[in-house]
This record gives structure tokens, sequence and C-alpha cells, in this order.
DNA sequence: TGCAAAAATGACCGATCAGTCAGTTTGATT
DNA sequence: AATCAAACTGACTGATCGGTCATTTTTGCA
């Protein structure tokens, strides 16, 4: 599709529109009730330029789901080694993952609806996608195992504690994004980060 | 399609057997790419017959949906309504659930799957599985509530609280279904309601 | 046993949709 | 202006599947 440099990045171009429209209408109708049309109108051209940038409805899908969970990793490191203790650490996850999914809501419904719903049948999808979740939560334990060591926080099994971290977490996104029950500021992190600390604490 | 009481039965019989039958189908496959036939074969039925007995797939699915989550309503209630002290009632709470979906793996498919899809989705889907999942959490945050009045625990807010118990419930849960990572027995479980527990002690 | 009503069935219908391809438009080059 | 290839398009195809209904089988009763 594309051969001198030119074209080459027309052909990134465009295939980065299609990838934002298929966010937005994946987020609003999911995957299997999503229809390929409405991507190709969203990103304002017809059906068939749609395949000539992706071989299948599915490659879309999952093209767009790396993109962002790339983003997502690439955040999340940053704000671990920046951090300067265990518990800048555990705060600076929360709020980076929270973050990050309220200024990509279309990635979030789609991540959590789907992506989780087909990992849960057995289904693997994506050995990158799989191996992006499990590297958030190794660099997490990681940073407890250190802390661990230094007597800052109690002998926990790491892993087991960056497990719950990233459960805690996923609630608190989840909630933020149903916008059901009573309506959550920051509150609810803060309060999420606190309880976190004292479980960890000597 | 009942009208004596010995019909009535057999009928009630039948549907149940439906119930079963969709309830293994569609865990293994997920709502979208279950088809009909394969119910009602797996039931060992016409597809004929299954419609004399619901309206359409969809009803099949909530109605399976139902019956197990208000059996586990019912566990759950009666776990906190014996529990003691707000540390037995926390751990009764997480333990039942846990328990509940082990022995309902087919259920828990299906509920983790898509029904958190499909609410993620903004659609409702069902106000009663929605009430139930409420109800839940009231109960709990309840019982926090009662502790808090009584200095047994932090003034925590008790709402917070208890979705932070369920959140770690549920990764607890598909943890367990997923069975990727290490394996894990009862460890986690009781790592996580110590960790809960902490969290809570004044 | 005979018979009518109830229950069960699966071929069939209409709708949907992923993916294709023959034809059209665009724009670069001579 | 003429030419041509690359880019684009949307009508079309084949397959799928939820739901129906005319027909067959079973059941309960006289």
């Amino acid at each position: 599709m594309g051969s001198s440099p030119r074209r080459k990045e027309s052909c990134e171009r465009k295939k980065d529109a299609i990838l934002q429209a298929a966010r937005t209408v994946f987020a609003r109708k999911g995957f299997a009730a999503t229809v390929v049309e409405d991507i190709a109108e969203e990103a304002g051209i017809g059906k068939g330029t749609l395949y000539l940038y992706f071989p299948s409805k599915e490659q879309v899908y999952l093209a767009a789901l790396h993109e962002d969970a790339h983003t997502l990793d690439g955040e999340s490191r940053r704000a671990l080694a920046e951090a300067r203790s265990w518990r800048d650490a555990l705060r600076s996850y929360v709020e980076v993952r929270v973050r990050y999914f309220e200024a990509h809501q279309d990635f979030l419904r789609i991540y959590m609806t789907e992506f989780r719903g087909m990992c849960m049948q057995g289904r693997p999808l994506s050995a990158e996608l799989y191996r992006l979740a499990q590297d958030g939560e190794a660099l997490l334990a990681q940073c407890f195992a250190a802390a661990a060591a230094r007597g800052e926080i109690r002998a926990v099994d790491p892993e087991l504690a960056a497990l719950m971290v990233s459960d805690v977490t996923r609630g608190l996104i989840e909630r933020r994004l149903r916008a059901w029950g009573r309506p959550l500021g920051e509150s609810d992190t803060a309060f999420a980060v606190d309880m976190l600390r004292r479980a960890l604490e000597p």
C-alpha cells in the first residue's frame, strides 16, 4: 500500500484514523454488535478501503487494543521508575491507571468489556496483550519485594499484594466508567490507596 | 404448556434441563457465539421445543443468570447473618462467594464474561440482576457501619469499604477461573482477607 | 384399541454481515 | 492533454442464525 516514504506516511495516518474510528464504535457497541461498515463510515471511508489497511475486523480490534495497551504500559513503567518510595509507587500506579482510563474511556470500554471476556473464555486472543498485563503486575510486585527486603513493609508475598492492588484499581476504574451509584470524585481513589497502604505497613 | 399439576411439574423439570444445558453452552462459547440449536442439542431436544419453554435466546440467558444470582444472594445473606463479628462477616462473605463460584464455574463464566460486559455498555440488561449486585454490597456496608459505630473498626466510609471487598473478591474468583499464572490454593483467599482486616482495624 | 389434544420437531424464512471484486476516481508523470 | 497505476468504492455473495409453523409423535383417556 505504501512504497515511497511519502506514501508510507499517508498510509500510517489513514491507519490511525481507522483505529480511532474503531475505538469509538467498538466502545459504543461492543465487538459483536459492531458492523464493519460503521467503522468505515465513522472514519469517512468506504468499507472496501478499510480492508485495504486491515485484513479483518478482528485485526482492527486488536490493533486498537495493542496501541493503547502499550502506551499505558509505558506510563505505568515511568511512574514506577520515578517513585521514591513504595508509598509513592503505590499511589502513582493507581493514579496513572485511573487517569489513563479516564482520558481514554473508549479504550477502557473495549478493554474491560471484551478483552477480559475473551480471556475468560479460555481464548488467549493475543499473547502480547496477555504479556503486557502480566508485566504490569510483575513490576509492582518487584517494587513490593524490594520494600519488604528493606523492611519498609510487612513480609507479604509481593505477587499476591500486586494482584490485590490490580483488583482494587480495576474496581475504581470500572465504577468511574459506569457512573452507577453515587458519583465519586477523587475520594474513592484516595480511600483505596490509603487502605492498601495500611494493609502493607509493618 | 402445563395445566394439570402433573403437567406443570414436568414442564418445570424440562425448563430446568434447558437452563442447565444453556449454562454449559453459554459458559463454553459466550452469548454471541452460542447458537440456539447447540443449547437444544445439549438438552436433548429440538430447537422448536426450546421455544415452547422460552420466548427467545436472551430470555434463556437471563433466566439462567437470575436463578444462580438469587441462590448466591441467599447464601451471602445467610453467611452475613450468622457472622458473630465483623471479621467473621468479612471472611464468610469472601469465602462464600469464592466457594459458590468454584462450584458453579459455568455460571461464573457467564456472569463475569457477558453480564459485566453488557453492563459496561450502558445497557442495564436486567434491573433485577443489578439490584442483587447492589444489595450484596449494601449488606456488607451495613455490617461495616455497625462495626464502626461500635468502634471495632476505623471510621471508614462503609460503602467504599464494601466496594473494595467486592473488588478484591472478584479478583480472587477470576484468577481461580482462568488458572493462568501460578496455581493458587486457599492461600490467596486467606491473604486477601488478612490484608482487608488490617486495612480496617483501628 | 381408537382418538383427540398436547408436545415435539426440524426444514424453512428473512435478516444480517464479513469479506470480495469489478468498476470508478485520483493524481502523478510525460 | 494523455496515460496509467494506485487508491478507493459499495453492490454483491455466501454463510450464519434467530425464530416460525406445518407436520409428526406422544400422551392421556374413554
